[in-house]
DNA sequence: CGTGCCGTTGACAGGCGTCAAGTACAGTGG
DNA sequence: CCACTGTACTTGACGCCTGTCAACGGCACG
């Protein structure tokens, strides 16, 4: 099971950040393991503690009452997430594939937190960058820069896997799984990508890629 | 010029945040003011300042290549914006009519960061909020958040002003100028708001406004 | 080989963008 | 005082993009 997400995920591993290991107060803590789909914490329950990734991937997400959900942001190796001012969580994360993730409490070491204003930064900038392309991107438009976002992750590699299924990127990209489907299809017709199997991505022409999202 | 601003800006006055009174730090530097489309800062300049309106509003956005323009974010009295982790801008604030603005320089005094945390996550908490709006509702739904957004920023007053032109409101929120004064309309029609004049907004059924946003 | 999940493709309808015309209003100048 | 002008907003007609519904194909698993 998960065969085509760990081995993705085991690349990854190397990844994980150094100019974070200084916290020593991170690195104490073990590491928690999470199954595909397992959630590392709900919306509603009581917030506190930092999260970080140190392998696999992570959705974060909301769901409207009417069941519409929305993906605030996908994280990887490295990247910290659950980072909130309120007493609770309004988001849900789950994990992508086998996960691992470092938590900290806020509440027993506060002073943390001084540490993670650049981590907070970091996210801010993320979702200002997916407001402009939910807010302003046709279909097509918003999968290329989702490529070039996750073939970012993948170290500006021009081949890669996705973590997630098409319903993942629907909603992250405010789509629909048909709708990605065909984009995808188009961006392949115009020889821009290649697709190998359902997750594997080929970027043949990247500058195309990136004319796509001015 | 601008009298229909500065009235309900100067009601904000007083709704300036006290519990960042504290930073003297921010308290000594004098406040600027801006005319109504005046920049504060712009994208590709040099960062290294913190902002806080004083009175009236400021909007930040982004311009993709092709001229689609994405509001970020809406700011008003006591919040903070401008905060960022680059060397440069990303954005572009400018005020919407006369605005009062003051400014920290955080490469002289760096240690004001530490107090800025909450800011931070509090525009990063908004910027998600608002990644539901524009990915998942529909054209009358983000109308709704809106004016209930606006509302609450009018110390849920049932009768405000909007400060920004229609827009603002549609670069805001993803949609064309056109579908914001049909989503405006159809929302009178239906006796859940009263228009006054262009600007003038009075909720007539709150509950109703609320539904809409689920 | 059947079953179920995931992804693709097609037909169709509706929502929203685009283009265009019309209205309201403030400011200006005669 | 009133016509003129420019800006902001509204309304209408129309077309396209994307959502919806449905059928189909591929692959893993039992």
């Amino acid at each position: 099971m998960h065969t085509s997400m760990s081995a993705p995920s085991g690349a990854r591993i190397n990844a994980i950040p150094l100019q974070l290991r200084e916290q020593g107060e991170v690195e104490s803590r073990p590491t928690s393991s999470f199954v595909d789909g397992q959630s590392i914490y709900s919306s509603g329950e009581r917030a506190g503690q930092a999260y970080r990734v140190e392998f696999g991937a992570v959705r974060v997400y909301r769901v409207l009452a009417n069941g519409r959900r929305q993906i605030l942001a996908f994280h990887f190796g490295g990247s910290w997430f659950g980072l909130q001012n309120g007493d609770h969580h309004r988001s849900t994360a789950e994990a992508i594939g086998v996960t691992g993730v470092k938590c900290v409490s806020l509440r027993e070491s506060p002073h943390v937190w001084n540490g993670l204003l650049p981590a907070v930064l970091e996210n801010f900038s993320s979702a200002q960058e997916h407001q402009l392309v939910i807010g302003r991107q046709s279909a097509v438009e918003r999968i290329a820069a989702f490529l070039l976002e996750m073939s970012a992750h993948a170290g500006h590699s021009r081949r890669f896997e996705l973590f997630m299924p098409r319903v993942d990127v629907a909603d992250y990209l405010g789509l629909t799984i048909e709708t990605v489907s065909r984009s995808l299809t188009k961006l392949k017709n115009k020889d821009i990508i290649k697709l190998h199997g359902a997750r594997g991505i080929e970027i043949v022409d990247y500058r195309a890629l990136q004319n796509l999202c001015l």
